[in-house]
RNA sequence: GCCGGAGUGGCGGAAUGGCAGACGCGAUGGACUCAAAAUCCAUUGUCCUCACGGGCGUGUGGGUUCGACUCCCUCCUCCGGCACCA
């Protein structure tokens, strides 16, 4: 039977759509105004696509396609984030060269999308691990080397700035050595030693001997965001805290700008909330606690003072102890000699605990350093601990410990048996025990000389000045943010475009070095030790080189007669790559320019206009790329403060049995599957018919079947009627443009006179529905209700099955709606009943405009409104659609099913909705 | 524990203060067929009723309103994030 046939229709589509490059865009057109809409591009693994990744590809796709039928210029490309630890894992065990595998996965990935028929412009296709690619990453890098944090204009600057600064003394010299402040001597004059080191207290990209997330299992160390609940994100092997020299960015002096950028941002409220609560401010006020002199020990502890960070210094009266984090450097100092076996053994002890340990087990545990420190308001003397649920990367890794008032110290106090005093009650004036519990609730401060009877609030504010005349303390804002660990011991990543000396000195490469290509390995399997992979790559590591000295700042160039260096090591970790790709789309093949000026100012004003793609990158990717974003902006690089304006993030779609898709579950359907058995249309009709696009959803192939079924139906109502029922034949009518009932034709001839009332009742019985179909489906698809489009559009195709003849304008102005959704389908059904249009060099429908509706085909004369007695549905009555209230209620009144239920009384109420109800009161 | 989000037929969902259940899946009955598939037609929240009709109904309990799936409060359940961050 001749019908609707899939496979024969969608791989002639795709390749006409790009011999005729119907999707490409031009990149210098700017008179039209762009929309630049992007998806999250995948890391191509070795598994290919199930159904869960199109669902936000045929998002975007639909919009792009909506968009340039509204006369936009759309960027709508694709790419690959291809380096990586999973490719490399994936390398490693298969025993191929991670270059094969990811070229290999790439080309499985890029047909399977193709095969679904998306419109992106292949010709901007990106790759993270192509050189041309990660020259510019690079580049990047050496940007934020060059970079440093001007916290008063709160904004990056370049490092020539800095020195100069420093050169005529705009800027005080730092003191990086723990110690009295000696007056620094001029900038010229310091050594080149301590120019570095002062240049790398303020470059946003700089090394630094940290404790890392060390994962033996994969060989690396891992950020912060990689580490799920102590193991690593990856693989699930455990994490183990362990000092390392590693690359570090400072994205935590952009704290602030990165909080600051979201409410701007059209992002979910839970998105943002989610960075919010990954960025971590409080506010509060740090203090000062000056030790108190230990008579044996004046020498050491003579103008000692810890200084904590607080967000309750209303409850400065109420600190009876203080904690520092076992790594605190003032420990040592600190340990009385009676306490030093104690204490060293509990450093050990709190050391050796993983990252692991510590979240399971949240018992206090602690040991007296045997000082004791002066709390400044009262001058009582309070003992000095140390204790692992302090922890060394937040806020000054010392606190005033208030049991009364902190759940974790009250347990600590009581543990330890140390003194526990009320300084807040309850507003209400009950009694609460603060010996049992802690009271954590703001409220009213007592046992406080100095803010005695204030609330909490204006407590705060006051004790915060108070301390400020005394200059014991001072207002301050933290971040739980951390600086972002930016190496990774791997092969299959960016190498950093610098060399260390042979002095231990670090030089970043000139940008005309760029790029550092990896080097060719046989072996490129982690080392078993701390050692990179690329410490195997002995003819590449050494290097000879010639170092410019810029006052301070230096850059090396390769130079055959110059002094031996060795590359560093570490590779960039898998999200540099895809920090920028987005700027990389608009101008791949740009030797020159990581992304043109002006090219960048018309493709990125207000930046990426949308963005789709999973919630799992809500704290790693999206913060990390707006990190850099702002860097770029602040050197002046791109012309928008914030990449991505909006953000979706589409839901997760689960196997048929509800649960996550996956292989051990046995609960995954392909995407190829699917193409092959219902085509790509019925695959992306089906997918954004689900549900809506944010939420997590089960995937049901019956209901692929169903949308099928859909097409087939609009199929056969405009090609082939079913033979059987002669009502159905020849449906398809052409109007003579003066719309006289006189002038039909069928496709086949002249439409039988008898027949021409009917065709112009068949006709009027549609302009409305169609008017009313093209209004939900634009507005759908400008809400990305994709889901309720569809429904329209299944409403509209079943009245064309309930009449016997369809206009042709009606049949083409439907599948102009439908093209977005099922792209091949609306292509092959027009050129059937268009063959015309070719010759006139319409290759496709894409390329014809979006129907426009007419307003005025929106409103029936008449209405049948509701008519409710005391708010219950009781009748419905025909009005005319602009009927006064007068009108309406008589109607209603009037209506028997109403007078019924009114049961002759007078309405003492009548509430009028203009043509949408009526509701008597009685 | 804290912070978000969500609870509507057998299932996916629609309705954002005004006709609850659009659209689709599934199911049941019928037409076509020797038969099946496909297709088409009809029914499909629930209870009472032979029927006409009517009662009840959007997790729970309350509130606001002429009117609440929708707004406010309480509780319950599920999903996601964070979690010794002072």
């Amino acid at each position: 039977m001749p019908g609707y046939n899939h496979a024969a229709i969608e791989k002639k589509w795709q390749a006409l759509w790009a011999s005729h490059k119907v999707f490409a865009t031009n990149i210098h057109d700017h008179a039209r105004p762009k929309f630049y809409v992007l998806d999250m591009f995948p890391y191509p693994s070795g598994q290919g696509l199930h159904v869960g990744h199109p669902e936000g590809y045929t998002a975007t796709d639909i919009i792009a396609r909506y968009k340039r039928a509204n006369g936009f210029n759309v960027m709508h490309p694709m790419g690959w984030d291809a380096f990586g630890l999973p490719a490399e894992q994936y390398a490693i065990k298969n025993n191929v060269h991670p270059r094969d595998t990811t070229a290999k996965n790439i080309a499985r990935f890029r047909e399977q999308l193709q095969a679904i028929g998306f419109s992106y412009d292949w010709s901007r296709e990106v790759d993270t691990t192509d050189p041309k690619y990660y020259r510019w990453t690079q580049w990047i890098f050496l940007k934020l080397y060059d970079t440093w944090f001007d916290e008063k204009q709160q904004k990056g600057r370049p490092i020539r700035d800095l020195i100069e600064e420093f050169r005529t003394g705009q800027r005080e010299i730092p003191n990086l050595i723990a110690g009295p402040p000696v007056p620094g001597k001029p900038w010229d004059q310091r050594l080149p030693s301590v120019q570095r080191a002062v240049l790398a207290h303020y470059r946003l990209a700089y090394q630094a001997e940290v404790p890392v997330n060390w994962c033996p299992g994969l060989g690396t160390v891992l950020a912060n965001e990689e580490v799920i609940d102590g193991k690593s994100e990856v693989g699930g092997f455990p994490v183990e805290r362990r000092p390392m020299k590693q690359w570090m960015l400072r994205i935590t002096a952009y704290a602030n700008r990165l909080l600051d950028g979201l409410h701007k941002l059209d992002w979910s409220d839970s998105l943002k909330e989610m960075q919010r609560n990954w960025i971590g401010q409080s506010e509060g006020a740090e203090v000062n606690f000056a030790i108190d002199v230990d008579p044996k020990r004046v020498e050491e502890t003579e103008g000692l003072s810890i200084t904590v960070f607080t967000t309750r210094p209303d409850t400065l009266f109420g600190a009876t102890y203080m904690v520092l984090a076992p790594e605190h450097p003032f420990v040592h100092t600190l340990t009385t000699s009676e306490q030093a076996e104690k204490v060293e053994s509990y450093q050990r002890w709190a050391r050796s605990r993983s990252d692991r340990e510590r979240q399971e087990d949240t018992k206090k545990t602690g040991e007296f350093t045997g000082s004791y420190a002066i709390n400044p308001v009262n001058a009582q003397r309070i003992p000095i601990y140390i204790a692992d649920y302090v922890l060394m990367g937040y806020g000054t890794a010392a606190i005033m410990a208030v049991p009364a008032h902190d759940e974790r110290d009250h347990e600590f106090a009581t543990k330890f048996n140390l003194p526990i005093v009320q300084v807040v009650a309850p507003k209400d004036a009950s009694i609460v025990d603060v010996q049992k519990a802690a009271f954590v609730e703001e409220g009213i401060a007592v046992n406080s000389p100095w803010i005695e009877g204030l609330p909490t609030q204006e407590a705060k504010t006051k004790m915060i000045s108070l301390l400020e005349e005394n200059e014991t303390g001072k207002r301050q804002i933290n971040y739980k943010l951390r600086d972002w660990l930016f190496s990774r011991q791997r092969y299959w990543g960016e190498p950093f475009p610098i060399v260390h000396l042979s002095d231990g000195t670090t030089v970043p490469l000139s940008e005309s070095e760029l790029p550092v290509k990896l080097p060719e390995l046989e072996d490129f399997k982690p080392t078993g030790t701390i050692d990179p992979p690329l410490s195997k790559a002995t003819d590449w590591l050494n290097v000879k080189v010639d170092v410019k000295d810029l006052g301070g700042d230096y850059v090396a160039h390769l130079d055959a007669s110059g002094q031996p260096a060795r590359r560093e090591l570490n590779t960039m970790p898998q999200w540099a790559g895809s920090c920028w790709y987005y700027l990389r789309y608009l101008d791949p093949s740009d030797e020159d320019n990581f992304v043109a000026p002006t090219i960048e100012k018309y493709w990125l004003r207000n930046g990426v206009d949308l963005y789709v793609g999973g919630v799992e990158h809500a704290v790693l990717h999206l913060l990390y790329s707006r990190f850099w974003h702002k860097v770029l902006f602040d050197r002046g690089l791109v012309s928008s403060d914030e990449p991505f304006h909006k953000l979706v993030n589409q839901g997760m779609i689960l196997g048929e049995n509800h649960e996550k898709m996956s292989k051990s579950r046995g609960n995954v359907v392909t995407s190829d599957s699917m193409v092959e058995a219902y085509g790509a249309d019925s695959l992306r009709l089906f997918e954004m018919f689900m549900g809506p696009l944010e939420q997590v959803k089960p995937w049901s192939t019956a209901g692929v079947e169903g949308v099928y079924r859909f097409l087939q139906r609009v199929w056969r109502n405009m090609i082939d009627p079913d033979e059987a029922d002669p009502n159905k034949a020849n449906k398809l009518l052409e109007r003579h443009p003066d719309g006289k009932t006189d002038a039909w034709w069928t496709s086949t001839g002249d439409l039988p006179r008898d027949q021409h009332a009917q065709a112009e009742a068949d006709y009027q019985s549609l302009l409305r529905p169609l008017h009313r179909t093209i209004k939900r489906v634009t507005d759908d698809i400008e809400r990305l209700s994709f889901n309720t489009a569809i429904a329209a559009m299944m409403e509209f195709n079943n009245l064309l099955a309930k009449t016997k003849y369809i206009t042709l304008d009606i049949a083409e102005t439907f599948l102009r709606l439908l093209e977005p959704f099922a792209p091949h389908f609306a292509d092959e059904v027009l050129s059937i009943i268009r063959p015309d249009l070719r010759g006139q060099g319409v290759v496709s429908i894409s390329q014809r405009p979006w129907p426009v509706y007419d307003p005025t085909l929106l409103i029936d004369a008449t209405v049948e409104i509701p008519v409710q007695v005391n708010g219950k549905l009781r009748s419905r009555v025909t009005v005319p659609n602009d009927a006064d209230e007068a009108t309406a209620v008589a109607a209603a009144l009037a209506d028997p099913e109403v007078q019924k239920f009114l049961a002759g009384k007078e309405p003492r109420k009548k509430i009028f909705v203009k043509g949408r109800m009526v509701n008597l009161v009685v």
